[in-house]
DNA sequence: AGCACGCCGACT
DNA sequence: GTCGGCGTGCTC
């Protein structure tokens, strides 16, 4: 027979089939060893034929890696396929999402355990009297059958070698499967559902629609309809995908679905160590686990037979791949939702702007949850005018009133977040006495200052603004265009409270995986009684002695240089509130901001997503901003400057000839420098277009796959979250 | 991606 | 005269 071979390569010029001849029970989908030149390489058979185009003299043959089941389902390679047209990447870029890691590096097998048990009845082994320990362990091994050879021997050292050479026991060696969490334990949790949470299963398993948003107030009790689609299908014996943000993918998350599934649950996320992640995808392949469980990389378990697919957390930005290939989850979990026959749940408190308006307009089916399941309401949230705070003299980092909040609850033994918006180094240009804040008068998003160039630029046209000396509306100088970093809040808060206990959590104190773990970890015992950090510390964490949540700079996130800014900062001020007063205590929140008259954050501490929403829509359509056009960049970066511009050029003016057939459908089209100019020794530059709609991508991708060229990267990223 | 082949500059 | 730079082409 003859397989169709990709070979795992990702350039541009080996991105297509090569024929080898194979084995007659090769399977679509094996990883198979492929002589290619000089070389050994391995491949994936994505397609069995009996003749061939090629001279079949010169077919070479290649060598299976693993006996049985093939690495890849057939509907992963069908949509591995889909994905490399889709997002223009070679196909072994695309097929290596399907397979863990460790499995392409070759580092790491399956664990390998050796057993003995004996070979004949124990009362046929005659020992000498000086083997007391060969002895002990035939005893051992009477009593207690098949045994683990590591124990037998440190119980009675030196018995396995012995016995077994003189064929009285008999030693098996027997793949064990890591467990990543042996140590965690559970309490199953209650399964009645709320009249409210039964009507939501129900809806979910008899509307026609594939997509379900649940759009449930904090608290709702989201998890639990989560947990009974998933035991539903279980019972069915079909699997089930649950897709969290990374971040949340916390004990009590993982606590509550172990209790609930036990084995049959497999979690793939990247703080298991390589080999438990590669058992954990075994045993999903295999059917041991039906349930996958993990960020957004579990939307390509190798499961078949999809019951339901649950993206909790759908706002979240972490669903989309920030590499090559940059997937959305949503749109595979699609795919796979519409090839499985089966429902794709979306669920959030704040859903994202693109999302709601689907669910609106009744493209998804949509659920409201609006009350919470233990009937508490959400804490006040209190906006405090930083400006006044300036105009009294007050240059530090803390309000009046959250330093009273601050007392009395560190005074009452409670314990505090303090959150900083600090994103990147972008830095938006703010007045300090009156809140304004620099615009684009093109794209009305905020502006960010360039410190190489002293001016300030618009990521969404590229448009250059000298910096300002003062302040356009009133005239102060009190310019702020650096945010304050976590560092000197912790510094300040020292000063103010020598005797607090203070925890940091960011980028630079979380070190790995186990970082922020260990942090929270220490939090949630009770060692510190204020934790300061950025937004990962917003997610998912039950901190019952937490009774107030300060949000230091609200303007952070306001104003960023992002079309989304103020979807984010809705959606952060609702998640962070949610951490406030979990347990009996009343909780509060204290949000600081020098826009306290700003819309956002009026509805946001009204919990109004509604009103949100309908005021952001119309925003977004009136500026022409997505789900009302697409924003599509392409970026070239390579080493060497001048061969990057041929790239670029070479790219530019393919799509300009697109733009010059399509001109309604572009609202915007220019080349430019990427907003960063070189990172890591590349020069980076790219094509910025504004379009109507996605109508123009496949055009735009298969211009940008014929440019490829070894000098440059292409790459393409649509309505991308940071314009660097 | 690698690796060979091949065609031009500076060295013992 | 050669050693070695990296542009170009090929891998079933």
């Amino acid at each position: 027979m003859i397989a169709e071979v990709i070979v795992d390569i990702t350039s541009g010029e080996t991105d297509r089939v090569f024929d080898y001849l194979c084995d007659d029970d090769t399977k679509v989908g094996a990883r198979v060893l492929a002589p290619f030149g000089p070389r050994m390489l391995t491949g994936f058979v994505v397609r069995l034929k009996e003749t061939t185009d090629f001279d079949r003299a010169k077919l070479k043959k290649v060598k299976p890696t693993e006996d049985g089941l093939p690495a890849l389902t057939e509907e992963c390679v069908d949509l591995a396929q889909r994905l490399a047209r889709r997002y223009a990447v070679p196909l072994a870029l695309s097929l290596r999402l399907f397979l863990p890691a460790e499995m392409r590096t070759g580092k790491v097998r399956e664990l390998y355990r050796r057993y003995a048990f004996l070979a004949v009845d124990s009362t046929e082994i005659s020992l000498p009297k000086s083997a007391k320990n060969q002895a002990a362990a035939v005893e051992y091994l009477a009593v207690n059958g098949k045994t683990d050879c590591a124990l037998l021997n440190k119980q009675f050292p030196g018995s396995v070698a012995a016995l077994e050479k003189k064929g009285y026991i008999t030693v098996v060696a027997e793949q064990v499967k890591r467990d990543p969490y042996k140590t965690v334990e559970g309490e199953a949790p209650a399964r009645t559902l709320t009249a409210a949470q039964e009507r939501a299963v129900n809806t979910i398993k008899t509307d026609s629609r594939t997509v379900q948003l649940i759009h449930g107030v904090t608290g709702s009790g989201k998890t639990e309809i989560y947990l009974t689609l998933i035991a539903e299908c279980l019972e069915r014996g079909e699997s089930s995908i649950f897709l969290v943000p990374e971040i949340s993918l916390t004990p009590q998350m993982l606590a509550q679905l172990r209790a609930r599934f036990g084995k049959n649950a497999a979690i793939l996320h990247s703080g298991l160590s390589a080999g438990e992640r590669f058992d954990e995808w075994w045993r999903l392949r295999t059917g041991e686990a039906k349930i996958a469980i993990g960020a957004r990389s579990a939307i390509f378990a190798p499961l078949e037979n999809i019951g339901v697919i649950i993206i909790d957390e759908e706002h979240d930005g972490s669903y989309s791949s920030e590499t090559a290939p940059r997937y959305n989850t949503f749109d595979v979990a699609y795919l796979r939702a519409k090839r499985n026959g089966c429902k794709l749940v979306l669920g959030s408190a704040t859903p994202s702007v693109e999302t709601y308006r689907k669910a609106l307009s009744g493209e998804f089916g949509l659920i409201t949850l609006k009350e919470r399941i233990n009937k508490k309401p959400m804490p006040h949230i209190q906006i405090v005018d930083m400006r006044k705070e300036v105009r009294r003299g007050n240059n530090t980092a803390f309000s009046s009133v959250l330093k009273e909040e601050l007392e009395n609850t560190l005074s009452s033994g409670n314990q505090a977040i303090l959150f900083l918006n600090r994103r990147g180094y972008s830095q938006t240009v703010i007045c300090k006495e009156c809140g304004y804040v620099a615009k684009c008068k093109a794209c009305d998003v905020s502006l960010t200052y360039h410190r190489d160039e002293d001016c300030l630029k618009c990521h969404y046209c590229g448009t250059r603004y000298n910096m300002l000396s003062g302040c356009p509306d009133c005239g102060s100088k009190k310019l702020s265009y650096a945010g304050t970093g976590t560092q000197r809040v912790v510094e300040e808060l020292k000063k103010l409270y020598p005797t607090a206990r203070i925890l940091r959590m960011d980028n630079d104190t979380t070190s790995g995986k186990e970082g922020h773990y260990k942090i929270l970890k220490e939090f949630g015992e009770k060692k510190a009684d204020i934790l300061v950090g950025t937004q990962m510390i917003a997610k998912g964490h039950d901190f019952p002695a937490v009774t107030l949540v300060g949000i230091l700079d609200a303007d952070m996130s306001l104003h960023f240089n992002d079309y989304r800014s103020a979807e984010r900062t809705f959606q952060l001020i609702t998640q962070v509130a949610g951490r406030s007063g979990r347990a009996e205590e009343k909780g509060k929140v204290v949000l600081q901001t020098f826009s306290p008259e700003n819309d956002v954050l009026r509805f946001a501490c009204e919990y109004d997503f509604e009103g949100f929403y309908d005021m952001e829509v119309s925003l977004r359509e009136g500026a022409a901003f997505p789900p009302f056009s697409k924003i599509v960049r392409v970026l070239v970066s390579g080493e060497d400057n001048k061969k990057t511009l041929d790239v670029l050029k070479t790219v530019y003016f393919a799509l300009e000839e697109i733009y010059q057939n399509n001109q309604e459908k572009f609202l915007f089209f220019n080349k430019m420098s990427a907003p960063i100019k070189r990172i890591e020794n590349k020069h980076r530059y790219q094509v910025l277009m504004r379009l109507t709609d996605g109508a123009l991508l496949p055009q735009i991708y298969a211009v940008c796959m014929q440019s490829r060229s070894r000098d440059a990267l292409i790459s393409v990223e649509e309505n991308p979250a940071n314009l660097s």
